[in-house]
DNA sequence: GGACTATGATTGATCGGCGG
DNA sequence: TCCGCCGATCAATCATAGTC
């Protein structure tokens, strides 16, 4: 998308100069490829957003099979999404953003320690 | 709907405003990088160390920022002027303002 | 006191780049 | 060429803080 390479793109107004600039019309394309598993949860058909709202029983057993491991076997992972009822993609993507915000966590820990020690 | 929020009730949601020091240092930071607002990791952690947050704190803080200001370019637009005329002010008079050192090496 | 707005945090999902 | 992962970000929403 826009990254570094951000420049211009303005239409600006000679006197305000209102600059409008890449970033700002970076727009996230939200189409699914279909897929559609089940019925995840209510949800689809028209309107609404096209994320999804997990149940709590599919984040604890989502969050227990991380606990069994953190990098979720191909095999284990369609069954687990046939059990949960989620397509093999969310799980997929579930244990990358899990595994991200393990590593965030530590990762602010380490910075928040280091800061300490080292005020400067 | 039986969605249960009980996922909310993390502890962590309880969330307190940042001084307004802090809030002016990531605003004079944004607009003056209005063409691009994206900090590299190494200037989030200045920022962080500034602000006295965290790191996440100010990707939240920049995450929340843009999209916000794409929401309402018109409200944001004299925010942006506010921010550029203080800047092109402290410019004039370098001596008055503190410009807190080692603040961005850019631009 | 309650409605409305401002704002920090969370998170499912997307983007671009890498490596296998 | 396809797939999974990483790192960053988006975008919608949650819940609370602040304002009137």
């Amino acid at each position: 998308r826009s990254r570094a390479a951000a420049s211009a793109a303005n239409n600006a107004n000679s006197d305000g100069q209102h600059h409008t600039y890449k970033w700002m019309e970076v727009k996230r394309t939200v189409v699914k490829p279909t897929a559609t598993r089940r019925k995840a949860v209510q949800v689809t058909d028209s309107n609404s957003t096209n994320r999804t709202n997990f149940t709590n029983h599919q984040l604890t057993e989502l969050e227990k099979e991380y606990h069994t491991c953190k990098y979720l076997p191909r095999a284990r992972r369609g069954e687990i999404a046939q059990q949960l009822e989620l397509n093999e993609t969310q799980v997929k993507i579930w244990f990358q953003n899990r595994r991200m915000k393990e590593k965030k966590r530590r990762k602010e820990q380490d910075f928040l320690i280091k800061n300490l020690e080292t005020p400067v | 709907v039986m969605v249960l929020r009980s996922r909310f009730l993390d502890a962590r949601r309880k969330r307190r405003n940042f001084s307004k020091q802090a809030t002016e240092i990531l605003n004079e930071y944004f607009y003056s990088h209005l063409a691009n607002p994206y900090p590299s990791e190494e200037a989030k952690e200045d920022l962080a160390r500034q602000c006295q947050i965290t790191v996440s704190q100010v990707s939240n803080w920049f995450g929340n920022k843009r999209i916000r200001y794409k929401k309402n370019i018109a409200k944001a637009q004299e925010e942006a002027n506010m921010y550029a005329a203080k800047k092109a002010h402290a410019a004039s008079f370098p001596n008055q303002y503190g410009m807190s050192g080692a603040l961005h090496p850019y631009s």
